[in-house]
DNA sequence: CATAGGTGTGACCGTTCGGTAACAAATGAC
DNA sequence: GTCATTTGTTACCGAACGGTCACACCTATG
């Protein structure tokens, strides 16, 4: 198979010192990052870059600016790092909808609108689909611990956005949930098999013809 | 240490009912089946249960009731199975198309509620999302030789769909099939990661009113 | 300065996996 | 029956991978 996997059991020739830092986000962090969160965002990354199978430990590490022991020392094994960038990301999607909330407080209509656009942004931005969902389909193996996070994670999105639809009035609000759900997830894996061009691009409009039907339309 | 050869066929006298090929589902496919044919029947199972990089080649060929090197005799590797698997994936999902247009010729109408139904059912019975998909999610590597029958099939698929709604003679017939296509890829990979209880379970419903929507509804 | 705890380094192990070589056995056409 | 093609069998290779060990290093704190 050609999985050539970027792994190359990490071989650093010459003792670079440590002037780098170029690995986390060209933000305000020059303050010192702790290799744990290094490895962790790293992982994000590059899960989300060569999929979970597609890419080693020791390239994870490496790409983190540190080894394969500190990695062990902080994940007792792989699954372990695995489980906690998807609780990670599970947060991240927790502070968008604290985001949101905070932006139009006490409108769920607004806020419902606010949702599409958020989601449809992040998905012009991110080239891959849901990692979540992303995991649950390269994690097939039965009893994954990976799979206890991704059903959290997708019954408490779930539980969210239909509250938030009955927040609005509507009736039906759960079916206007679930195909908002199934909207986005389809998006989500239609930009990585597809591209922006294929039916991903539809997203938005699909939102909100839907929110539409639902009464949910804007003024 | 080399199992219970099943082979072993009794084909003693000459007229003996063809007993043998347990290996194959139990269809009417007790007549010899080539071993090619074994092997990407197998692999389309195995690599849906499994994962494609979840499943080695030696578990396909024993579960094809043959060996690894036939399996390399007919595909040069592991790569070119997968393809293989993907191509034959599209071509059943070409066999729904000409069977929905032979149940409802010149309705295109009818086409488009048959073609829900069918996806619906679909849904229910398999347990894995699309398997073109899942290839995509899974085989991240540029140009991996699996691409091109990803991009193929999923354009075609796009196609044919909106030329069903154009034929309905809606307005936006694109809009509808990408809607329609998001439903489905959402359906497909929620079902997955949140089985048939989470938001798949309203795909249907979420279609016809897409339909209604747009103006495509029921008499 | 001394010490302790986190970190870096490289070697190593066992396994799995994709892929190949060489040879024996079965099969089918003539 | 003969012969060519297709299958089966076994052993093997090399690479990549997850994971561990022993030991050196660094740095903060007392």
């Amino acid at each position: 198979m050609s999985i050539a996997v970027v792994n190359k059991n990490a071989k650093r020739g010459s003792t670079v010192k440590p002037d780098q830092e170029s690995t986390s986000p060209p933000g305000l962090s020059s303050v010192k990052v702790a290799p744990r969160d290094r490895i962790v965002t790293t992982a994000c990354e590059l899960f989300r870059q060569h999929g979970i199978r597609g890419i080693g430990v020791d390239a994870i590490a490496e790409a983190a600016s540190t080894n394969k022991m500190t990695l062990y020392r902080h994940f007792g094994s792989k699954d372990d790092l695995v489980c906690e960038t998807l609780r990670v990301t599970s947060e991240k999607s927790g502070a968008m909808w604290a985001d949101i909330e905070t932006r139009f407080p006490d409108d769920a209509k607004a806020q419902l609108g606010a949702w599409v656009t958020a989601l449809s942004d992040c998905l012009q931005r991110e080239p891959s689909g849901c990692d979540i969902a992303n995991a649950a389909v390269e994690l097939k193996e039965a009893g994954h611990p990976a799979h206890a996070v991704i059903e959290t994670f997708k019954i408490l999105q779930r539980e969210k956005l239909t509250d938030l639809c009955r927040r609005t009035g509507i009736q039906e609000p759960e079916t206007l949930a679930d195909t908002l759900l199934l909207l986005l997830e389809g998006a989500r894996v239609s930009r990585q098999a597809s591209g922006l061009e294929g039916p991903a691009q539809c997203f938005q409009r699909a939102c909100r013809n839907t929110l539409t039907a639902f009464g949910v339309g804007a003024p």
